[in-house]
DNA sequence: AGCACGCCGACT
DNA sequence: GTCGGCGTGCTC
């Protein structure tokens, strides 16, 4: 009798949405014990039948379609991991909340893809006596086998030795040691070894005394964890409090439950310092995944995850992915980190998907941030979340004292350099006091743009409508990567008075230097930071004190510890205030708190200096007091009566076409009758079509329209409809791309 | 996406 | 008369 048919439904490797939908295979007999759901197989597809690759989302014994019309199955993808079937729940999930394709979810869910080469550790040993040894030894030298003679020497202590080592730095031949192997002579063993991307000496367990409060946070959160509740908890803990106490302690607890932990970190934070302490108290049960890891190393993490090497998961927003079987907790550090949306499809916030990762495997979720985002914070007012707070730095630490400079006053006064004289002068005290100063400069929202200082004229890029960013002799566009020299006299009037709008790390540092030209400046930016390794350089030649002076951008404000750091100075503090959409004083907030928290983090009292051109604005002032809650109240108020984010849910839908007039007719045609779809209370508002704020990129043209509702729900469910009126008119859609991002984080 | 099928112009 | 242009349509 004939066995059971066996079909598999697949989503085939090509990202389009034409294909982007199920197919059905029958599986060969020979595959059928093999096959599971989330591995990779491949199959002939389309009429020339072409080999594709393509993965398994569901098995069965049945199917709705003709059977004879169904190929086959042709081999299952050697040494692709198979997914978890949580998995392709998940890239299911991403699809629809985010609006991708099935392939873009599945290949940001599934792990990584490429079987690297497994990196075999073999040691090789005696199988005989050492006597016997000897003697062979000594007849290996009496026939002048020199390659013998040292494989022996190196064998005599007993200890097995590796064989890349008796190969490599004793050059004895491959063939040397095999054939002794197949005489009884010697013996080789071999392991499997991971490329580990961890290594560290020290293993002492570093376990600190928590303070009440920290414990009373931790018990508390285990106790309801027990009992079964899975709020999402929210710590706000002012920089220096020891957050990341009370997570080790919790993970800790996890741990002993038996369960896995994921703890997502912003890429730039995950250096040598924070893995290090992860280390020194879990040791080899930790891991890290991030983007400077290679292929191979990647791998093989995620073949001792499976192996259940592995509780610990450190890294970015894509460690969310890691296969854990028995996921008790997904921790989010920096919780108000905009790195944790994704800026490519599908445009997922990690904080988003975490939480339905914790719906499906039970675990918890603990976000944690010392500025938390608005967004947080509100659900954590509404009793969405549950909220915990750390009030005091921990230890003799204090808060810094903070002092504004007015830059407009300084320049009244006729002090035209980059430094307030309140800043200049600190800095010359701490430097005689031989403790140490950070300069941080707040980039965000500016690229040195090209004007003519007489006309007013903005040199612009031809192909996208933003300008032009000065760099060295030519000028390029951050868009699309134009290119031109610069030019030396203005093209609207003809005046020589064009150049770029400067003010850089690099500039900073000449004037540093001209201060103070005995000072030892350390400088980190885009720049400086090209290799993997500079980053963790620069931080660790300035903690060994190698250094006087740190400047640098963003990057240096994220959760490091400098004990002799009491001078933190912020140039050019109100420069993210211009960033044109409604999150910029929010931005400007955390930055500034983030980087006055640099200040005193040891007994050493610390100060911080904010230099800007707008001391009165709210998001200042209330940094400058490192007053949070302050500082959420006004703001949320504007957001309420603005009808932003979090107060409101926003999908913004982005339309491009290289035909202007076309396009505004598509989005106008789009957009006719969506709001009307809803009953009257559900109905969402509905913004432009306008053209984006930068109207053009790479010659194509953009739109957006906003579409505003408390629901996110009403949100989504908008998405589907746009994508379902799309793809009844396909042909006349052609040629326009649509783009969806729910609650932007940035201006279109 | 990528490939086949199909219906119109300049070539041995 | 055929070779090949790429428009159109489908893929288990």
């Amino acid at each position: 009798m004939k066995e059971k048919d066996c079909f598999a439904r697949v989503i085939i490797d090509i990202s389009h949405e034409s294909v982007d939908r199920m197919f059905t295979y029958k599986v060969p007999e020979h595959l059928r014990d093999v096959i599971s759901v989330g591995q990779c197989v491949s199959v002939p597809f389309g009429r020339g039948n072409t080999r594709r690759q393509a993965y398994v989302t569901q098995l069965g014994d049945t199917t709705d379609i003709d059977p004879a019309k169904l190929k086959e199955i042709e081999g299952i993808e050697e040494g692709e991991m198979p997914a978890l079937a949580r998995s392709i729940g998940l890239a299911w999930w991403m699809k629809n909340r985010y609006g991708s394709t099935m392939i873009t979810a599945l290949k940001t869910v599934l792990p990584v893809k490429k079987k690297m080469k497994d990196v075999i550790y073999r040691e090789v040993s005696l199988a005989v006596s050492e006597q016997e040894a000897e003697l062979l030894r000594r007849e290996a030298f009496l026939k002048g086998q020199s390659g013998k003679v040292r494989l022996f020497s190196a064998l005599s202590q007993g200890a097995g030795i590796s064989f890349s080592y008796l190969t490599g730095q004793l050059a004895v031949s491959a063939q040397t040691i095999t054939s002794l192997e197949k005489k009884g002579i010697l013996k080789i063993e071999s392991y499997q070894s991971f490329r580990n991307p961890i290594r560290f000496r020290e293993k002492e367990p570093e376990k600190k005394q928590l303070t009440p409060a920290q414990q009373e946070i931790v018990e508390d959160y285990l106790k309801r964890f027990d009992a079964g509740e899975r709020t999402p908890a929210l710590l706000h803990g002012i920089t220096g409090s020891g957050k990341t106490e009370v997570y080790m302690e919790i993970i800790e607890g996890m741990l002993r439950r038996g369960r896995q932990v994921i703890v997502l970190i912003p890429e730039i934070a995950l250096t040598y310092q924070t893995v290090r302490r992860f280390y020194r108290r879990f040791g080899d049960v930790i891991s890290i995944l991030n983007s400077r890891l290679s292929a191979g190393e990647k791998y093989d993490q995620l073949r001792r995850v499976e192996q259940g090497q592995v509780q610990i998961m450190i890294g970015p927003r894509s460690a969310l992915f890691t296969p854990f079987e028995n996921l008790g907790l997904i921790l989010i550090d920096e919780e108000h980190e905009t790195s944790y949306k994704s800026d490519q499809m599908p445009r997922y916030h990690a904080k988003e998907v975490a939480q339905y990762l914790c719906s499906v495997t039970g675990a918890g979720l603990f976000l944690g941030s010392a500025t938390p985002s608005l967004d947080s914070y509100y659900k954590a007012k509404n009793k969405e979340y549950l909220l915990y707070t750390l009030k005091e730095r921990i230890g003799e630490a204090h808060l810094p004292g903070v002092q504004i400079a007015d830059l407009r006053k300084e320049l009244a006064e006729g002090n035209f350099s980059m430094f307030s004289r309140p800043l200049s002068e600190a800095m010359a005290d701490r430097l005689a006091r031989k403790e140490q100063i950070m300069l941080f400069l707040n980039r965000r929202g500016i690229a040195g743009f090209v004007s003519c200082k007489s006309c007013g004229e903005v040199l612009k890029c031809p192909h996208c409508d933003v300008s032009l960013s000065d760099h060295k002799d030519r000028m390029i566009c951050h868009y699309c990567g134009y290119e031109t020299p610069k030019v030396k006299r203005c093209p609207a009037c003809d005046s020589p008075y064009i150049y770029g709008f400067k003010a850089g790390t690099q500039q900073i540092e000449e004037a540093v230097q001209k201060m103070f030209p005995a000072a030892r400046v350390l400088r980190m930016d885009a720049d400086t930071t090209r290799k993997k390794e500079d980053y963790d350089k620069i931080l660790a030649a300035f903690t060994a004190q190698e250094a006087d002076i740190l400047i640098g951008t963003q990057m240096i404000v994220k959760g490091h510890d400098f004990p002799m750091v009491t001078l933190v100075g912020i140039l050019a503090a109100d420069l993210s205030l211009f960033a044109s959409d409604f999150t910029a004083p929010e931005r400007t907030f955390q930055l500034l708190t983030q980087a006055v928290g640099r200040a005193g983090r040891a007994e050493r009292e610390g100060e911080a200096i904010i230099q800007t051109y707008q001391p009165e604005h709210f998001a200042i002032q209330r940094a400058a007091q490192q007053d949070y809650e302050g500082f959420y109240e006004e703001e949320i108020a504007d957001r309420e009566m603005m009808g932003f984010p979090p107060v409101v849910h926003l999908l913004c839908v982005l339309m491009t076409g290289e035909d202007e007039e076309k396009l505004i007719a598509f989005a106008g045609w789009l957009f006719q009758g969506l709001a009307e779809v809803y009953e009257k209370p559900q109905r969402p508002q509905v913004l432009g079509p306008a053209p984006a704020s930068i109207g053009k990129i790479k010659d194509r043209y953009r739109q957006v329209v906003y579409v505003k509702s408390p629901d996110m729900q009403v949100l989504i469910r908008a998405k589907d409809l746009l994508e379902m009126k799309v793809e009844k008119v396909k042909k006349a859609a052609e040629g326009f791309s649509l783009l969806f991002d729910f609650d932007p984080i940035s201006g279109y």
